[in-house]
DNA sequence: GTGAGGCTTCGAAGCGCTTCGATAGCGATT
DNA sequence: AATCGCTATCGAAGCGCTTCGAAGCCTCAC
C-alpha cells in the first residue's frame, strides 16, 4: 500500500497542490525554494537560518498546513516527542485528583511539544519494557507511587528517564514530586493548636491505602502525630472507609472514646460530606463545637457546608512540575532528586477556637 | 547523535551481543539466520512462513528481547498502532465515569496491540488536525460528545476514522456508541409505574450540562417524560446543581409543589448522597415513603444507604465497544452507524410500592 | 525428463525526517 | 589580489521497518 513511486512533482508548475494526501518536508522545501534540510533546521533551530529564509519557510509551512510525520521524526532523531503517563488505578484513590494530575501533565507536555501516552498499570513490567524498547516514548511519569513500589527496580534498568508523582520509601536516585504530606499533617495540627485545641483526631484514607504502603497517606499521619506529640496534644489517628455508614461508626467511636475531642483533620475526599453529616447527626456543630480541617481539592472544601478550612492538593502544580523535571532530564540537565511542594492552608468557616468548658 | 556508522557487525562471530543498545530486526534476522523481511513476515503474518522458521524467529525475538521500533514501523507501514482518546473536561461531568471509559479504552486497545494517546480538548481543532497530519495516531475516540459538537465537522475532514462516545444531534455518517439513555429514562419510569407510583420526578444533571446540549442528559429526560406521559403519570423534571444546599432546596421545592410525589429518578452522581440525606431530613423514608431510582455506576448505588435500585452506566462495555468499532474501521470493515447499549435496571432496596393513602 | 505451479524465503527500495560534512558567498584581513 | 573566517545553505546518508518482485527449491503431471 506504500506509495513506492509517488506521483512525481509537476515539473511545469513546480509543485503539486495536494500531492497525494500527505505533505512532506520535500513539498515545503520546494514551495519555499530551499533544501529539505533547511526546512528542518528552520523548524528545529539546531543551525542558524537567516531570518528571511526562516520566514519564507514558515510561511510555506503554514500555507501547506505541514505537520512533520511523527514516525519519521522519531526514527531519524531518536526522539518520539511523546511521554508516557503510567496510571495505576487502585481502590481508594480519589479519581478526580488523579484526573487533575493527568490533565495537568497533558497540558504542560503540550507546552513542550510533547504528547502523552496513557498506560494503565495492568500491563505491568512488560508494558514498561515495551515502552522502553519500542522507543514509543522518550520518558515516563509514574503516578500513585507506593512506598515499596514494584515498578521501581525495573525503572532503573530502563534507558529512559522518569519522574515519579509520589514518594517511595527509597527515593535515592529517583526524581520525585509531590505535596509535602508530612508537613501538611503538621500544618493542620498547628492550625488547630493555634486556635486552642488540645484534643484532635485524624480521619484518614481507607485501610487498603495504608496497607499497601501508599506514601502520602502514611506521611500525613506521621506529620499529624509528630506535631501533635511535639505540642503535647492528645491525638488519635486511623483509616476510614468510604461508605457513609462506616463514617458514622467512626465518628461514634471517636466521640465516645475522646469526649474532649474538638479538632478533626480529614484526609479522605470521599468522606468529607458524610463526616459533616455525621457530626450534624450527633448534634455537634461545626465550627462551634468541633473544628474540621480537610486535606482535599479546593472545590470540595469550598462547596461543603460550612466551607472547610483546608490544605489543597496542588495537583496542577505537581503535574506541571513532573513534566518540567522530565524535560530537563531528557535534555540532559541536572534535576533535584526530590521536589516537595509546601502545603498551604486556607482558612474558611470550619475552624474556630474550641468551646469553653 | 545518530550512529551514522554504527559499529559493523562482528564478521568473525557473525553477531554483536548487545549491539549498541538497540536491538533491531537485523539483529533478530542474523540470530535466527534469516532475512529481515522474513522476521517481519513472521511477525505480521502477512505472508506465510513455515512453522519451523517462524518458531526459530520467535525464539530469537524472545532471547534478544526484541521490540520493533515504533517510529520505524509507523513510517514504513503507515500505521502507528496508536489511537487518540480525546477527553474534554467540562464542568458537571462525573470524573470517575470518564475515567472508567478511559481505562476500558486503554485496556481494550492493548488487546489489539494499540497504544492510547491522551488528548484534552483544549487544543481544539488544531490538536485534531495535528494528530491527523502528523500520523501520530491511526484513529480517534472522542468522549463526552455534545448534541451540536463543534468538533464534528472537522472530524469529517480528517482522513482518520473516529468513534464517538455519546450521540450528537446529527449522528448520520458518524460512528457513535453509548448507553441508550432515552430508554434508560423510560425504564426507570416503567419500574416505578409497575410498583404503582403515579407521581414522579427526575433530578437531573447540573444546568450547565443541559445548556451546552449534552445528549445523554437531555435524552434521559425525554425518555423519562415521554414514558411518564404514555403511562399518564404526573411527572416533573429539572436540573440540579451539585452542592448539598442546592439539593436540599430542590427537594424542598419538589415536595412542596408535588405533595403526592412518591417516585424519584436521579441522574446525577454527585447528588445521590445529598439527596438521600435531604429526604431523611424531610422525614421521608426510602423506600417506604419515597422510592428512588438512580442512573449511576454500580459502586455508588451499592454503597448508598439504602442500596439504590439503579441503571448503571456500562462504561467498560462502551469503551470496549468504541475500540472494537474503531479497529473495524481501521481494517476497512463496515460498522454500524450507531450502537446504543440497552439499559439494565438492577432492583435494590430503594424502591417499593408507594404508601397507601 | 522437463515444465508448470506452489511454497518459502531473499534482496532491495523506499517511507519522511534529521544530521553531518561540504560548499558557496562575502566582507575582512594580509 | 589572494586568503581567511564566517554564515547560510545544500546534498546525501541513514534511522529501522515493511513490502514488492523475484528467485530457489520441490513436487507432480504430462
Amino acid at each position: 500500500m506504500t506509495a513506492h513511486h509517488a506521483t512525481p512533482p509537476d515539473r511545469v508548475t513546480g509543485r503539486r497542490p495536494p500531492p497525494n494526501g500527505v505533505i512532506t518536508i520535500l513539498d515545503v522545501a520546494r514551495h519555499a525554494g530551499v533544501a529539505p534540510s533547511t526546512v528542518s533546521y528552520a523548524l528545529s533551530g539546531k543551525r542558524t537560518i537567516s531570518a528571511a529564509t526562516r520566514a519564507r519557510v514558515l510561511a510555506s509551512i503554514r500555507t501547506l498546513n505541514y505537520h512533520p510525520h511523527a514516525g519519521a521524526r522519531a526514527l531519524a532523531s531518536n526522539r518520539a516527542n511523546v511521554i508516557a503517563l503510567v496510571l495505576p488505578l487502585r481502590a481508594g484513590m480519589h479519581v478526580p485528583v488523579l484526573m487533575q494530575f493527568a490533565v495537568s501533565v497533558v497540558t504542560t507536555a503540550r507546552e513542550f511539544d510533547q504528547d502523552v501516552l496513557l498506560m494503565t498499570a495492568d500491563e505491568g513490567a512488560d508494558g514498561l519494557r515495551r515502552m522502553d524498547a519500542s522507543a514509543l516514548v522518550d520518558g515516563l511519569i509514574l503516578m500513585d507511587v507506593e512506598l515499596d513500589d514494584a515498578r521501581i527496580p525495573l525503572l532503573c534498568e530502563l534507558d529512559r528517564p522518569s519522574v515519579l508523582i509520589g514518594f517511595p520509601a527509597q527515593p535515592a536516585g529517583l526524581t520525585c514530586v509531590d505535596l509535602d504530606f508530612y508537613r501538611a499533617g503538621q500544618v493542620c495540627v498547628e492550625h488547630l493548636a493555634r486556635l486552642g485545641h488540645t484534643d484532635v483526631a485524624l480521619i484518614g484514607a481507607p485501610g487498603a491505602v495504608y496497607d499497601r504502603g501508599t506514601g502520602f497517606a502514611r506521611r500525613t499521619m506521621a506529620g499529624f502525630l509528630d506535631m501533635a506529640a511535639a505540642l503535647r496534644m492528645s491525638a488519635a489517628a486511623g483509616p476510614c472507609e468510604q461508605d457513609p455508614v462506616a463514617v458514622g461508626a467512626r465518628v461514634d467511636e471517636l466521640l465516645a472514646r475522646h469526649p474532649a475531642l474538638t479538632g478533626l483533620v480529614v484526609h479522605n475526599e470521599a468522606v468529607v460530606d458524610p463526616l459533616l453529616a455525621a457530626l450534624v447527626a450527633h448534634g455537634r456543630r461545626v465550627p462551634e463545637q468541633v473544628s474540621v480541617v480537610a486535606i482535599c481539592p479546593d472545590g470540595l472544601a469550598h462547596r461543603a457546608t460550612p466551607a472547610l478550612t483546608s490544605v489543597l492538593i496542588p495537583a496542577e502544580e505537581v503535574g506541571t512540575q513532573a513534566v518540567r523535571l522530565l524535560m530537563r532530564k531528557l535534555g540532559g540537565q541536572p534535576v533535584p532528586d526530590s521536589s516537595l511542594l509546601p502545603p498551604r492552608l486556607t482558612v474558611r468557616d470550619s475552624t474556630a477556637p474550641p468551646p469553653r468548658v
